[in-house]
DNA sequence: CGGAACCCCTGACAAATGTCACGGGTGGGT
DNA sequence: ACCCACCCGTGACATTTGTCAGGGGTTCCG
């Protein structure tokens, strides 16, 4: 019997997942949670021996639910679930001590498979979105760049992102245009989108 | 014996869900299927009672899909279930003939009791999202500024908004200074953001 | 016919954005 | 001690945005 943790914000899904895997045999639903930040109490007390973590959640994302858990549980194998096969995404997954990496529209069967594979101490990753992943390379911004472009998805204007982080606007400036640069776009948007598609956030 | 047709283009919460819905003694799931254009005929032949409808899918969208439902297969009420409640899909569902609307982290029981509902000919939406909706008002943008603000979306800069729409810059930047002014706000990534929140695209 | 509400354009202007070159500070390596 | 990479800032500049005030075209309606 192996015992699964699941974490997962949308309560519709969670549930559903939880009807689907009890179909099969071997698998036994222990806990369900819906924030990042109950993960690691859950496992303490519940005792899985794998996680399905999603990685949009309020409280603590699973990224960071995964590297708690790698430390405090680290005989529960953690496997990212999520929607979004995002290049940065399975790299930080990796380094945040996951084994595995399923992505939402992929076939039910490919989750249990997963599931039973990590199991026998296998990794499992989506071969495609690992040479994505690769092709991507890590990131070439610096903490602070990172800093100003995470603050300029909220914030409109260079005005407002420098208050937030107590700069100068040509500081911010500066950033900005080191950001653009490096991702090889023109604008912020872009800047913005580059570089959340390949995990520079 | 309910008889449901289940839409959504992610593989694993489509069979989770019919897992799920399966559970219940007077649920029936006689058909599920991955795109939008797909429904219509799966519709026909497999003359479900209820059709539950994602919204972002490939092909046609759930709110599209819905009103050709409704117009080929009146008997069969639609069921919107989707990740956002944006006060503009609700709109758009319910113009499309969609007789409830649920979203996705909802607790479970919420959608079985909405099917049952709906059967019995009423109408189920979450009166919190309904008055939001209803806050949000018409959209008071004019076909031309969709167009233009649509294009601005994958545009990073006027000049390529306009080579795309066959229109001179000024004339660009005329619609979206305009667009800027009917949202309220003060940019095009803000103006994006607030028209689509608001279901004005 | 005269509005009203769109469509498209122009030109000019202020404000915001992005670029460049620069200086000074820190800390970590070799 | 030196270099390197990073931090934070400045000032000046070209470009891009957003605003405003026009003008001319269409269609639809009272």
């Amino acid at each position: 019997m192996i015992r699964l943790l699941l974490a997962d914000d949308q309560d519709l899904m969670r549930s559903a997942l939880s009807a689907l895997l009890d179909l099969e045999d071997d698998f036994e639903v222990v806990a369900a949670v819906d924030r990042g930040d109950e993960v690691a109490d859950a496992a303490r007390t519940h005792q899985p021996d794998v996680a399905l973590l999603d990685i949009e959640m309020p409280g603590l994302d699973g990224l960071a639910a995964a590297a708690l858990l790698a430390e405090r549980q680290p005989r529960c194998r953690v496997v990212i679930l999520t929607t979004f096969g995002r290049a940065g995404y399975l790299r930080r997954a990796m380094e945040a001590g996951a084994v595995g990496f399923v992505v939402k529209d992929a076939p039910p069967e490919a989750l249990a498979d997963a599931i039973r594979r990590v199991m026998r101490g296998e990794r499992v990753v989506d071969p495609e979105l690992a040479a994505a992943t690769l092709a991507a390379g890590r990131s070439p911004l610096t903490a602070r760049e990172r800093d100003v472009l995470g603050a300029a998805r909220d914030a409109a204007t260079v005005a407002e992102i420098a208050a937030k982080l107590f700069l100068s606007e040509g500081t911010v400036r500066n950033y900005l245009s080191a950001v653009i640069a490096k991702t090889g776009t023109r604008n912020r948007m872009e800047a913005l989108r580059a570089a959340d598609e390949r995990g520079w956030l």
